[in-house]
DNA sequence: TACGCGTGGCT
DNA sequence: TAGCCAAGCGT
């Protein structure tokens, strides 16, 4: 298995410049340029960063604003913060050696497992399996898991480290990462061109492309409200919310969500019907106000109606008229009460 | 555990 | 074409 990895690495091997190189100043240079960025976009960046800082000890002697000039356009400054820093730690704190211990090593800035391992393992030969992106999805797929959590990670760890028993750990590290990055890529596995393909366990599945499961970031889901604004005299009409609901047992302005394919005025003409039994005429937009809970966000529309016919029947809602004054356990306080001073401002300009 | 961090390339 | 994705780390 490893054999033909390694064998497919060499064959393969592509004419990157830190692939020359076991100096572990220029092996770490190119693993902290190369977090979430492209080979492609790395090199003219490293080359001119080695140009200017052949040795580390040159870099040990750089200004921060002159690393950062270098980085610019690269993105993610941080990154070049926290390397600067480490430089001077190993000058301060290592007597300007590059520690080659992983417990030294990892304690540097911007240095985590990956990096560490990466650097250790290519400059070193420490058997130390980098997890990057890369190698995780194709050992899930080779050992079949679904899942990329702690557990998992831990037993790709150790699957790794036997491959790496009879050495070429630096190889082993780079080799799985050009096979994520060139073969068994997220979302086309080339299969076909693997060259470990007999031994994995996804491609059995027919869909290798499923492994691992994508953890989609789920996004708060935004709803669109309206609620109208409907007074007698000096009462406004306000809905008691179901207990079940969000927010129950709270008041609030009848009115609802918008549903496919209604306008604004659509749903809260339907919404004031089906709550209040009201047929209303819709008069004009008294404000707009977005509130963001912790699980979802809405957008709530207010308009000033008014009852063209038929009587207040409420089915499954209490209601009550009240007072401006009068005003407690209100569910959205604030966009209400915003509501509520805009509409006492457009009442008493007629 | 989940998010912010930057940019360019891809579909 | 608007999201995704690309050799992670810090908080």
């Amino acid at each position: 298995m490893v054999q033909s990895l390694l064998r497919w690495y060499k064959i393969n091997k592509r004419d990157i410049p830190w692939r020359q190189t076991k100096d572990p100043y220029k092996i770490w240079l190119s693993e902290v340029m190369l977090q979430q960025t492209q080979v492609e976009t790395v090199i003219p960046y490293y080359k001119q960063w080695i140009k200017k800082y052949p040795t580390f000890t040159d870099v040990m002697q750089a200004k921060e604003s002159d690393l950062l000039k270098l980085w610019e356009g690269l993105g993610y400054y941080n990154r070049c913060r926290n390397f600067h820093k480490a430089v001077n730690n190993i000058a301060n704190d290592h007597d300007g050696k590059i520690p080659d211990l992983m417990g030294d090593f990892k304690k540097l800035p911007g240095v985590g497992d990956y990096i560490s391992s990466a650097v250790l393992s290519i400059s070193s030969g420490q058997n130390l399996p980098a997890l990057d992106g890369n190698i995780i999805r194709v050992l899930s797929r080779v050992l079949r898991k679904k899942k990329v959590s702690p557990h998992n990670r831990k037993i790709i760890h150790n699957h790794i480290l036997k491959w790496m028993k009879y050495g070429h750990a630096g190889d082993i590290n780079e080799a799985l990462m050009d096979l994520g990055s060139i073969v068994c890529r997220p979302n086309q596995a080339h299969c076909h061109e693997c060259p470990i393909t007999e031994f994995c366990g996804a491609v059995a599945t027919g869909n290798p492309e499923t492994y691992p499961k994508i953890l989609t970031k789920k996004k708060t889901p935004e709803y669109d409200v309206v609620t109208g604004i409907i007074w007698k005299n000096d009462k406004f009409l306000i809905m008691l919310r179901e207990n079940k609901k969000h927010l129950g047992g709270l008041w609030e302005f009848p009115g609802g969500k918008i549903k496919n394919g209604e306008n604004k005025t659509k749903a809260l003409e339907r919404e004031i019907r089906e709550e209040c039994g009201l047929n209303v005429d819709i008069e004009n937009q008294i404000g707009s106000f977005k509130h963001v809970y912790s699980h979802f966000s809405i957008n709530m529309t207010s308009f000033h109606c008014t009852a063209k016919n038929g009587s207040l029947v409420t089915t499954q809602q209490k209601h009550q008229w009240i007072k401006l004054s009068q005003i407690d356990n209100f569910a959205f306080p604030k966009a209400n009460h915003k509501i509520f001073s805009l509409m006492n401002e457009m009442r008493r300009n007629g």
